[in-house]
DNA sequence: AGAGTCCAATACTTCCTACCTATGCCACCC
DNA sequence: GGGTGGCATAGGTAGGAAGTATTGGACTCT
């Protein structure tokens, strides 16, 4: 049934549609008109219905079943452009490597579950990793001097392709001995006014944003107070009672320090692969398109014929 | 390079992979030993590199390259199958009505959305709705008669595949003279005891358990008062002062009630499209494919050649 | 109405190549 | 050393993809 039908017939297919009309698809192609018009017609037989509508004089149109070979046509016949690039790549060890940023705020564990993953699938690359602020990050990114990388969201850059791939609770970080710490959950208002250390807000300004919308919403304005460039100067100055912070709860965390929720919030970190949307690095379409489909916990090899079904667990955040 | 490959080639290497060896391959697909062989050879010569690593006595083994590709041909291969058989169905008006599912409870723009992406896509199919209670509808899904649903979440039966297409903030329903409807923001402690309009938990015990959870979590033990099978009896208790209720903030009101957030929380209802893995429908796996790459929103025939990107807004969450 | 045009389909030929059979070659094992 | 399992090579054949030449249908313009 469809087992006749070949990459050929869908560069044939893809062509026509392109041209309107056979006799310029065939130029396109450097055939004959009748070469493409009997491969057509032997593959409308095949399979059983014809792919496009014959209006003579006025070209040719798609029939609705022909809409969605077409649309599928293009993608495969892409898709087997790219993947062969990439073998090819793969098999030179040619594949560059691949220049990773992230932010110090995102949970480390990703960055090893993404290198565990990456490695399965391309065994012969590298990774180098950069960590630095967000900002400093997009900009590399937008320069090419970074191919992705993995940051706390939101990120309004719309140059940057953003897949998130991660989602965790905030909570607040105190001294163990804090006299809050005999609660099991804090009450928002009471310790809005204590949280006073900060990511610098010029490190990305528009998670900084949207902390300051979090604090709005709750009907708190914040005061900016002490603000740091890094999880491990929070922890410092949370030690040295600089004031409370609010932290990803997976961050491991100094002796002498705790955390706590809050009440009453549902305060999210959720954390992104960003890549620039023009990027050159030949394995990144192929990421992107992985990490949409299956996420970034299962982006690696698995039984063969096995389809990953996405977790029923990542709804409930 | 890769323009030679076709279809036929990507049959023999899934065959040699599963096979472990040409000979096997061979027989699998009634072809001569030497058939494959050459044909793989000349694969390999043209495309640059070696799929396979021949050992011999020992069969033989993909190299890295090869995974990469083998994993796609398998993927291509299915993907071919499956989109004819759609495609065919198409034509022939045989693609079966799609019997789909929703809750009373789900905001009905997605369902019109839904309907109108999928009558692009599948132009001389039909779709039926039947609206009725979560649990009746999982159920309906399991039996075979609904091929899937539109609702809310969680869902947690694993017989089901669940993708996320909305996510909207749930606001306190109240009568437009209530004295709290001068606050732009209601207090969660405030307002949490005069919530007594629930949705039945029996009619989705895991969405009721959320919703106790995210109470609990504010610390506040919610005890349940009246229950209603369908946000027109929630409108009709408001106005009835029975008490107030949370309800989708994309919600269309009666007149004489109004909505407002609540002030430190972030309670959002995130709606899925629902299916049985072991539904039937041939269309199923093209709608959920497509759902999973595109989402809802863009579930739509597009300008030739655009690739639609994720929108960031969703990220803002 | 008739000539001109645009385009797909048909008829027939040519030539390529996928496949076949037969055989060779290599590695391993009793 | 002969047997065996497995891929590669050699040479022939037939099916089919592509080419040339032509027909046929639909529309346009004079």
């Amino acid at each position: 049934m469809s087992d006749s039908v070949e990459f050929r017939h869908l560069e044939y297919l893809v062509a026509i549609d392109e041209g309107k009309n056979f006799t310029r698809a065939a130029e396109k192609l450097y055939r004959s008109q009748p070469a493409i018009s009997q491969q057509v017609r032997g593959l409308e037989g095949d399979i059983g219905f014809p792919i496009f509508v014959r209006r003579g004089r006025d070209g040719v149109e798609p029939t609705p079943a022909g809409e969605l070979v077409l649309g599928w046509a293009r993608t495969v016949l892409a898709e087997r452009r790219e993947i062969f690039a990439i073998a090819r790549a793969i098999h030179r060890g040619e594949v560059p490597t691949l220049r990773m940023g992230f932010s110090s705020f995102v949970n480390p564990a990703l960055l090893t579950t993404f290198r565990q993953s990456f490695s399965e699938l391309f065994p012969k690359c590298e990774v180098v990793f950069s960590g630095s602020d967000s900002a400093q990050i997009i900009q590399r990114l937008s320069a090419q001097t970074l191919d992705c990388a993995i940051l706390p969201c939101p990120i309004d850059s719309k140059a940057m392709d953003v897949i998130p791939v991660a989602n965790s609770q905030r909570v607040v970080c105190m001294r163990a001995d804090d006299p809050l710490a005999s609660q099991t959950h804090l009450d928002v208002h009471e310790i809005a006014p204590r949280i006073r250390v900060f990511r610098d807000p010029e490190l990305h300004p528009s998670a900084h944003a949207h902390l300051v919308h979090s604090f709005a919403e709750v009907g708190i304005p914040i005061s900016l107070a002490n603000s740091v460039a890094n999880p491990a100067d929070i922890q410092w100055m949370v030690k040295e009672n600089y004031g409370l912070a609010l932290v990803d709860e997976a961050l491991s965390l100094d002796s002498g320090l705790t955390t706590r929720p809050i009440a009453g919030v549902n305060w999210t970190a959720q954390t992104a692969f960003v890549a620039s949307k023009d990027s050159q690095h030949i394995a990144l379409p192929f990421i992107q398109k992985y990490l949409r489909q299956e996420g970034l916990t299962v982006l690696r090899k698995r039984p063969r014929g096995e389809r990953i079904r996405p977790r029923q667990l990542e709804l409930l955040a």
